[in-house]
Formats: C-alpha cells, sequence, structure tokens
DNA sequence: ATATTATTGCGATTATATCGCATTAATAAA
DNA sequence: TTTATTAATGCGATATAATCGCAATAATAT
C-alpha cells in the first residue's frame, strides 16, 4: 500500500505543526475552509495517528483533538502526558510533566488520556 | 425548586450504587428496559452530577461514564484518579490512586479527567 | 382533596464522526 | 512522455451520543 503525498496532507499536517496546541478537527476546518473536505480531514487524521505523525486525544468534552508528534523518535510513541482544556478560550496544551503510570497487577496498558479543564492563564 | 423523589430516581441511583464498575447510559438503560426513558436517564444523571451525588467521567471513547460518590463528603468533591477502560470487555472502573495534579503557575484547574484503556486482569 | 410545579415521555434536533461509492489525481510502469 | 494502477478525495448518506421543546404526569405542599 503505497502512501501519496496529498494537498490535504500537507495543509492538515502544516496546520498541526504550526498550532502550538491541540487542534480539534473544527479549528482545522476553520483554518483550512472549504479547499478541504471534512470527511478528508478525518480521514488524514486519522491516518496520520496510525503513521505515528500525530496522536489524538478525547478531550473531557467528549471531542477529538490532535497534536503532530514532536518529541517522539521511530516507533517509541509514548503520550504520558495530561493536557489542560480552557473552559472559556477552548485551547488544548499538551503539559509538560509526564504521567507515572501506576496500575494494579494484571492490568495490561495500552493508552493514557488525560485532562484537565478550568481557566488558562489568560483567562483566569 | 424542591427536589421530588422519584422511581426513576431511585431505580438509577440503585443501579449505580451497585454496580462496583463506573456506568454508561447504555449500560442503564439496558439494566432498567423500557421502564425509563432514554431522555430521563440523561437528565437524572446530570442532576445527579449537579447535586455532588454521582461523577461524570468521559472516556477516552468519548463517552460518558458515571459513578456514585462513595468516598466523598459533604461538598468536598476531589476525583483526581484515574480510569481503566478494557478495549475488550468495556468495563470501567475507577483506580484507586490518587493523581496529584501539577500545573504551571496560571492554571485554575476546575476538574481531571484520566483515563487508561487497554486490558483488564480478566482480558489479559 | 386540590393546587403547584418538578419530572417525565416522546419525538425532533444537535453535534461529532464515519461510511459508501463514484471521481480525481499521485505515482509507478511502459 | 504517455498510460495504467489505485490511494486519496468529495459528497451525500449514515451512525451514534446526547440534548431540547413541549404537553402530560405525578410528587409534594397547602
Ligand atoms: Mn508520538
Ligand atoms: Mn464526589
Ligand atoms: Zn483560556
Ligand atoms: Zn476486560
Amino acid at each position: 500500500m503505497h502512501v501519496r503525498n496529498t494537498k490535504s496532507k500537507s495543509l492538515i499536517l502544516e496546520t498541526l505543526k504550526n498550532s502550538k496546541q491541540a487542534v480539534s478537527h473544527e479549528k482545522i476546518q476553520a483554518e483550512l475552509g472549504e479547499s478541504v473536505d471534512r470527511a478528508t480531514i478525518y480521514r488524514v487524521l486519522n491516518r496520520f495517528c496510525e503513521e505515528g505523525i500525530a496522536h489524538r486525544i478525547t478531550g473531557d468534552d467528549g471531542k477529538q483533538y490532535f497534536a503532530a508528534c514532536l518529541k517522539c523518535q521511530g516507533k517509541e510513541h509514548r503520550h504520558n502526558h495530561l493536557h489542560f482544556r480552557c473552559l472559556n478560550c477552548g485551547k488544548v496544551e499538551c503539559l509538560p510533566n509526564e504521567i507515572e503510570l501506576k496500575l494494579p497487577a494484571g492490568y495490561r496498558p495500552a493508552n493514557f488520556n488525560g485532562f484537565i479543564s478550568g481557566h488558562c492563564p489568560a483567562c483566569a
């Protein structure tokens, strides 16, 4: 299955990389306007996640947010960090601190998804 | 605004209390059958959260789960614990360990929502 | 017993995300 | 360069979770 480089892909990847925050589909659509179809954006984002170019986080608002993998090198993907969502301005950011996952015996973790919602410095 | 005790309310509260896991709307509806309306279940759960009888957690699957507040006494509600969702059997449980929320200066936290998904001991 | 109104049931609606399928276009092959 | 292959796209339909409007019901105060 040969991957192809398309206009949509590069536009979306650029948007992800340019943003210092995690972005929702809505945000990307707004950024790109009608130049890229809604379904295409979803599909490209899903592919990015599969390919390990981006990671997906499910917000405590139930929506999906995406962020480019910056520190992940090779096939090592670990995203054990929290995210902050501002209840006022809506922005979502990756927090620096890594979270140590402590699980009772027998549990096999596959993914971590953590959110703190509240008010960011600009909105507090 | 006087709160009233209704059949739906007690049925749903009982379901919450009897369950050792966090439950979704779907689960409650299945438990209660058609005796309680879908919208009513949602509304009762929302009221429980407002009243501090239950707490809501948004799963990394984007769905809402609810658990009765057991250790919360009075108006002190702190739910800084992680949840585990099994990718195979779908169950969601509250994990014992409390998470310490470290935020950069200026951030005002309001709510914590954390999930680890993977495989539970029974499914691993 | 009666009045008040919180709560319910039901259908319609919103919101987020995915799917099916014909068409387009990126890349490989000739 | 031209042609063939098929990954990726556009568009409308569909799926799923949750909320809303409003008339009817029923819990509680009087
Ligand atoms: Mn990564
Ligand atoms: Mn509580
Ligand atoms: Zn803000
Ligand atoms: Zn399981």
